[in-house]
DNA sequence: GATTCGTGGCC
DNA sequence: TGGCCAAGAAT
């Protein structure tokens, strides 16, 4: 198809962002976790967390050892603390039944807690060079643009998806490739104002040929979070958060006046495993009480 | 397939 | 100023 592989190649090597966990000493391990970290949250907000925890948790056996506590204060504030909960999981499934390596197999990897399609072959392709198709949201965008000629990619559908991007995929450095795919998505062909002049495969650029036609897929709804319980989880978090030892509930209830959504959000809370409350009735974070 | 799940920066 | 967006996964 159009998007030549050499032509992206060549733009990456020149282009590239020196990201820590693409350095070539990043471990399988550092890889995970910067994948995890990425979901839905952007790289400079990422990267100085990312160092800390792979300092901290060198190795997946080594985060294994922390309590769940510890892992959710140290995800301080990237947003979804569960993904921070699902790594901890899934840090103690590869210390226990995969002899402390990160698989590399896409499907020992999709059984790993909170590793979807897109992680576990971005793992497969980043941290062993594997040939798979890896598609996020801006290979998504790119495909659509580049290969559909539309302005932006319709809803997700994760068996068309990879079949899109499984026919690019060249059959060398098809790991590269990916990463130049994304790296293009994110630096050049964004979602506001794509810099199309910049663009190393303008000319085989089907949106471009067909001068650049506006979106007209079903209309996405925004997502809301001012009043959400998204914003009350987050607020009762972050008391916990910063505090050592457990709080009474008169403590939390302050965070938001709708008493019927707090304790709703405290309630959902304690289901998801992201706070415990202890024996005396005090709140905290899981795993350092009893 | 549609929803839910944080957070903050930017145009 | 505020809607839009950021390397998704689970249900």
């Amino acid at each position: 198809m159009s998007l030549d592989a050499e032509v992206l190649i060549d733009w990456f090597a020149d282009h590239a962002r020196d990201l820590p966990w693409r350095r070539p000493e990043c471990t399988p391990w550092g890889v995970l976790v910067s994948e995890i970290m990425l979901q839905q949250t952007p790289v400079a907000r990422v990267e100085p967390v990312w160092r800390e925890w792979l300092a901290r948790w060198p190795t997946p056996s080594a985060m294994a050892a922390a309590t769940q506590g510890e892992v959710l204060r140290a995800w301080g504030k990237l947003g979804y603390p569960r993904r921070a909960l699902r790594l901890h999981a899934a840090a103690q499934a590869i210390a226990e039944q995969h002899g402390d390596e990160v698989p590399h197999d896409v499907d020992a990897l999709l059984a790993l807690p909170g590793i979807g399609a897109y992680t576990a072959r971005a793992v497969a392709a980043f941290a062993y060079g594997k040939r798979c198709p890896v598609v996020d949201t801006n290979v998504r965008r790119v495909v659509a643009r580049a290969v559909h000629g539309a302005a932006d990619a319709g809803p997700p559908s994760t068996t068309r998806d990879l079949a899109d991007v499984e026919a690019l995929l060249p059959d060398q450095r098809a790991a590269v490739y990916s990463a130049a795919l994304m790296e293009l998505g994110a630096l050049v062909c964004t979602a506001r104002t794509p810099r199309c002049a910049d663009c190393p495969v303008l000319a085989a650029c089907a949106w471009q040929r067909g001068g650049r036609p506006a979106y007209d897929g079903p209309v996405k709804v925004a997502q809301k979070f001012a009043g959400t319980d998204r914003q009350v989880r987050g607020l009762l978090l972050d008391v916990l958060r910063g505090t050592a030892e457990p709080v009474a509930k008169s403590r939390l209830d302050v965070v938001w006046a709708d008493a019927g959504q707090r304790d709703r959000c405290l309630h959902s809370l304690l289901v998801d495993g992201l706070v415990e409350q202890t024996a005396s009735g005090l709140f905290a974070l899981p795993g350092e009480h009893r």
